[in-house]
DNA sequence: CACCTACCTGAACATTGTTCAACAATTTTC
DNA sequence: GAAAATTGTTGAACAATGTTCAGGTAGGTG
């Protein structure tokens, strides 16, 4: 029985996270399997199960690294401060990366838990949704509660036009057309947004000088 | 070696459909194999893969099958006309569905195939938006095709909604929200749609008048 | 009745996730 | 320093799956 020398566990977490981002970004979540991550990572099959309760403890740690970049794409500033254009510039850079990086992309997606995500994963899915929100806030006037249920909608609508159309479920080809139903989405929402903000400050306004 | 009456063909493929779907509907598409589909549907293991190429088309029948079941659920009439209030039955409709049909819902998404897929099923999918297309078809001016957008943008979005807010990525709970934030989707949608419209039906007049 | 053909069967194989007894290295004890 | 105890690693072995195909069965044909 040859046996490796001794690695701290941390290190190896590491290496089979990234040997496991490799095999999916190359080949797709069905590539992933216990004993490829393994060899790839040059520690038994046991070992493994020592770091990660399961393989779909693993899954969820490649998620986890594909959510990190993610959130690497949308932290950078945006090139306007006005709130329609920086969502709309978010949603490119969002409609980019599930294009560049599909594999991994779809696997957040694809792979179902049995058990409710970790409150850590939500975390991260919730800096993600930061962004948006951030975004949003100058347009958005009765507080963050609110402006965060917008950039829900809004990311999730995204979400949905991305995924639809990019595993062609929507007849339209490739990620150019979702990316123009994207621009429709965040066009008419905003522009719907707007017009009941406008409404509601006014009514708000009338209210005020009623009660004087 | 025990050996069935000679079933049609057809039959069989009928009742294994209806058997795969029991057990999604129960268990999900985890529950689903080949042994149990072919153990309850009373024939050996081999027929399966004489009906079906293999799993995969099974699951896609599978599929097939709730994508009937949601197309009889939008196609009853709405009981409004006015396309706004359209589009929300509908959605609502959608949301209870997938609600109700948890397990065979989220399969329709979880289940990634390989190959493209199938004109048949495609047609399927195209059928259910019709619905939206048709609710919608009042309120859109430039014609049949720019319909279909609106209709892929506002059920693409809803699927999002719907999909994030069911599997727990929003950090919101259950249907109810998703509910919410459907009808907040829509209602900013349309708003905009109308208002841009209005400004389109604007220009285009005036571009008419100046022809004169 | 004997043969043939078509078709159904399920044992067998390959591939997976997962476990755990055996083993090697290290540390502790005397 | 040797023996024992502890710690940590290994990969064979098990169970559950998708898939195939040699072999068996029933009905048709002469």
């Amino acid at each position: 029985m040859i046996r490796m020398a001794p690695i701290p566990h941390e290190d190896l977490k590491n290496k089979l996270v990234l040997v496991a981002v490799q095999i999916v970004q190359k080949e797709g979540y069905a590539g992933l399997n216990v004993r490829r991550a393994a060899s790839m990572a040059g520690c038994a099959i046991g070992m493994v199960y020592k770091i990660f309760d399961n393989m779909d403890d693993l899954a969820i740690h490649v998620n986890a690294d594909t959510l990190d970049r993610l959130n690497d794409a949308l932290a950078r500033p945006c090139s306007s401060d006005d709130p329609k254009e920086a969502v709309q510039e978010l949603a490119d850079r969002y409609i980019i990366f599930s294009r560049d990086n599909f594999n991994l992309w779809s696997m957040l997606f694809e792979h179902r838990m049995e058990r409710p995500l970790p409150d850590w994963f939500r975390q991260k899915i919730a800096q993600n949704f930061g962004h948006v929100e951030k975004a949003m806030a100058p347009l958005i006037a009765s507080g963050p509660a609110v402006s965060a249920d917008h950039a829900k909608v809004l990311w999730a609508s995204l979400h949905g036009i991305c995924s639809l159309s990019i595993t062609g479920k929507l007849d339209t080809v490739g990620a150019q057309s979702a990316s123009t139903l994207a621009v429709e989405m965040i066009n008419n929402y905003m522009a719907g947004l707007a017009i009941r903000m406008a409404g509601l400050a006014a009514r708000t306004k009338r209210e005020d000088n009623s009660n004087i």
